[in-house]
DNA sequence: TTGAAAAACGGAGGCACCCTCCGTATAATC
DNA sequence: GATTATACGGAGGGTGCCTCCGTTTTTCAA
């Protein structure tokens, strides 16, 4: 047994081709620039020029919208997981919890789509999007257990609960003003979830 | 002067034709059944069909899909308006607030494309959606009004962020178990308001 | 180096939708 | 009944979605 590449068990170990990882990169490049440029329903089609791809190779690549989606966004998404860690070693439960909230507003307002990877995250009917929503739910969870074990925050609000009230209340985030907004609404949300110390 | 119909100047007064308005009503019944179906997205040609009109008559009743979705939810939009009224003039501030809110997230979950329909009166671009945004707007900013001048609720929270937060709430409401997450929170958001009466 | 064979490329093609335009049909008025 | 303003319908040109398959490129073993 044992040849060189071809292993055994059908767990063939050909390295992907050049031209099909240099093309990916590229997709992926495009498809920022994309749907940076005219939002989450922008034209696939547009993507694979921009690319100067074929359509074909799009959907090789990446079979569904959402499956782009969730490339072009994955990294962000886990700096907003990071931030959880950190916040969580650095700052008292309400604070760190507070500081997350905006700091995701502040990520849909510089980052063009992040909005659209939120919501992804947040509504993807895929397998794909799991991830980013797993991700995220446990980040807020993290935080939210541990303000929860120091009895300063309600326990009926669940990480599901408030990435949804965060997720929506920044879906509207086209309209003057909506940054300050949100802000006041999460703060008014989590002194609304909050136990006062006696 | 006066003649019968046709007024002096230019503002004629020809009543529409029968087929007209006739046809309007069937593509209004079509609308809010393909809608409801289909989402918001669903296609306008689909409703010509379902009118069993062509599609060039459907624009020319409705230039855009958002004067379409306009008419067909208007009403469902002044009925949560008229409610409002009802609730200021029957129950505490604070609880009319709470329970109309909470009324909001029954009407989405009742009547499809109510969603929709809030979405649009909080996102709309157009003027058309001006009536609906204005209305839901006042409706909710009186029982807040109402509510800080009876020293109930923080004052730096408006009828615009409500709105905002509302209708983002019930953004992703096709999750199993939304709805009680949204009354969770909306709950939560509306304690967060309160000034503990001392 | 070379020559299969595997893998990837590209875009034509079929379908649906969007919206406009204008010849034809029909209701309202005289 | 004739006239004319009004409305109807759907063909047509454009775009996007996604699939399928003949062609090209890369890899790997001999």
């Amino acid at each position: 047994m044992s040849g060189h590449a071809p292993e055994h068990a059908g767990v063939t170990a050909r390295r992907p081709r050049r031209d099909a990882s240099r093309n990916r990169d590229r997709l992926l490049a495009a498809a920022k620039t994309v749907f940076s440029a005219g939002g989450p329903a922008a034209s696939l089609e547009a993507v694979a020029r921009e690319a100067g791809l074929g359509i074909g190779t799009l959907y090789r690549h990446f079979p569904t919208r959402e499956s782009l989606f969730e490339a072009v966004y994955r990294r962000e998404v886990e700096q907003l997981a990071e931030l959880a860690e950190t916040l969580e070693a650095e700052a008292p439960p309400v604070a760190a919890l507070r500081r997350w909230l905006h700091a995701n507003v502040e990520f849909v307002a510089t980052k063009k789509g992040m909005a659209a990877a939120l919501e992804l995250a947040a509504r993807g009917p895929s397998d794909l999007t799991a991830y980013s929503s797993d991700l995220l739910t446990r980040a807020v969870g993290r935080l939210l257990a541990r303000a929860v074990a120091a009895g300063a925050i309600r326990a009926d609000i669940g990480a599901a609960d408030l990435l949804r009230a965060l997720v929506g209340m920044c879906y509207l985030h086209d309209e003057p003003g909506w940054q300050a907004s949100v802000l006041r609404l999460l703060d008014a949300l989590v002194d609304g979830m909050r136990i006062p110390p006696r």
